[in-house]
DNA sequence: TTTTGAGTTGTTCGA
DNA sequence: GTCGAACAACTCAAA
């Protein structure tokens, strides 16, 4: 026996509840030094984009607030993780590092680079199941490959993945005899300053455990019942909006999967499984998207940079900066993308629809290369995952695993209509467009000159006429896809 | 090894 | 206004 403190190393598992390592820790009897790392050289270009940070700023405070409750501190450091572990482990005699797992190719490396070095120091590393359902490695076809198709991978997953009760939090956490050096969070920096541009963010989102927690249980009440039918629709507040506290690791699929069973269980009970017992259904494969995703990346690391069918690599892009910046900005005239993209600036999400709409409007009517969605994502999400946000990019693309038929173009305005049809969504966003009739909140430049005068509306000046004439680009794009496969 | 059935999310056109 | 077919062929997963 030794009462040497093991170091807990936090990563995106920012919680107390379902938390493995912790869990051993606790269990070790040992003094805990509950550590969180800001590596941004191990994760090279992936390192936590604007947005996110802000997310991981306000999760923090709320993890080592819990931890304070229990007694703990957690403690601040920044640099290569390898280095700054075994300093730490050296700091505080430590003799032993837990950690949970990641998936992404970058994760990979930095996990392999702290075992080496701790164990070159004598100290012993665990590694526990992170942050999906099942380990990538216990889920494969009968002739041992990677899935590469959605369908069967849920049959699979859905048939094999037994939901345990999650662990709960411990009650204490004990903490070493004397305090090791910590930064202070403040002094990160991962708050925008001058401008903020997240002022908008704290009105919509409660990052940390408590928040994610909430967020689940109020959705199960709410609105999973529709949830087949209503999660199409961005101007009803009826998706989850648990992403970004799933890529936080604030809650764990395991925990979302268990609840949800059992808020079905307890729904059907005592009556036949109605006509809203799809919704459960429906939201746990949504679960499992993120989880094909993560397997995907885990099998193919070089997803979030190159196509996943190769011939795409060879496909016609344009050099639009032009066009780029205006769909950045949500200035491309289509009233639909303009609202995802202004909402996206303004709360660091947007619905998940929405996302499909505007990343086929990149890819398909602007032929502008999904990396550049995707790295605009990145940036600007408070929910950015490599995992999903390279599956979903590659997937409109067309280039993914199980990917969209070319044909697959998206129609902004049908697509608005059809998804928004009072409007209600796009008025929100694009303010200027508020006046107008329902008719053409969508299509703005179908109004008669005499309802867009009335309705505050000049085109090119007030709000912008639409840059690229839908069908011309629709047709451009059927054709260079034409050409690929030749 | 070969065969077979299936494959998230759409649009347009013509009857 | 509604409905079914066409839009391609290919790859994947399992029998």
């Amino acid at each position: 026996m030794t009462d040497a403190p093991v170091v807990l190393w936090f990563r995106n598992d920012l919680r107390l509840a379902d938390h493995r390592a912790l869990k051993a820790a606790v269990a070790s009897g040992r003094p805990i030094v509950p550590v969180f790392v800001l590596d941004d050289i191990s994760a090279g270009p992936w390192a936590a984009g604007g947005a996110a940070r802000w997310w991981l700023h306000h999760s923090l405070e709320a993890l080592a607030a819990s931890i304070e409750e229990r007694g703990g501190r957690l403690v601040f450091r920044r640099g290569e993780a390898a280095q700054v572990l075994a300093s730490l482990a050296e700091d505080v005699g430590a003799t032993a590092c837990y950690f949970s797992r990641r998936y992404e190719p970058w994760a990979i490396r930095q996990e392999k680079a702290v075992k080496d070095r701790a164990e070159k120091g004598g100290i012993e590393v665990r590694r526990f199941a992170g942050s999906l359902l099942m380990e990538p490695e216990r889920v494969a076809t009968q002739a041992g490959d990677p899935y590469k198709v959605y369908t069967p991978f849920w049959r699979q997953i859905a048939s094999v993945y037994k939901p345990e009760r999650p662990l709960k939090a411990p009650e204490t956490l004990n903490g070493p005899k004397s305090q090791p050096r910590s930064d202070r969070l403040e002094d990160w920096s991962l708050l925008p300053r001058r401008p903020d541009w997240a002022r908008g963010f704290a009105d919509v989102w409660t990052p940390g455990e408590a928040g994610a927690v909430e967020r689940l249980d109020d959705f199960l009440e709410n609105s999973v019942a529709g949830y087949t039918e209503e999660r199409n629709r961005p101007d009803l507040a009826s998706t989850s909006r648990l992403s970004p506290h799933l890529a936080h690791g604030e809650i764990s699929p395991g925990q979302i999967w268990w609840r949800t069973a059992s808020a079905r269980a307890a729904a059907s009970s005592g009556s036949m499984a109605g006509p809203g017992d799809k919704g459960y259904e429906t939201f746990l494969k949504e679960l499992v998207w993120r989880e094909f995703s993560a397997h995907l990346l885990f099998h193919f690391p070089t997803f979030p940079d190159e196509p996943f069918r190769a011939e795409f690599s060879r496909f016609p892009w344009s050099e639009d900066e032009a066009g780029l910046v205006a769909w950045q900005r949500g200035n491309t005239g289509f009233p639909i993308v303009d609202a995802g993209l202004r909402e996206l600036w303004a709360t660091g999400w947007m619905h998940n629809r929405v996302r499909m709409i505007v990343a086929s409007f990149l890819i398909k009517d602007l032929l502008i290369p999904w990396q550049s969605g995707e790295a605009w994502f990145w940036d600007t999400l408070v929910d950015a995952d490599l995992a999903n946000n390279s599956a979903s990019w590659q997937w409109v693309a067309g280039s993914g695993a199980d990917a969209a038929p070319y044909f697959r173009i998206f129609n902004p305005t049908t697509q608005g209509q059809k998804f928004d049809p009072d409007g209600v969504y796009v008025r929100q966003w694009v303010p200027e467009l508020a006046q107008l009739p329902d008719k053409f909140v969508h299509d703005p430049s179908a109004a008669p000159p005499e309802t867009l005068a009335s309705a505050g509306v000049e085109l090119g000046a007030t709000y912008p006429a639409p840059m690229v004439d839908h069908k011309v680009a629709r047709v451009r794009a059927l054709d260079a896809f034409e050409r690929l496969k030749k």
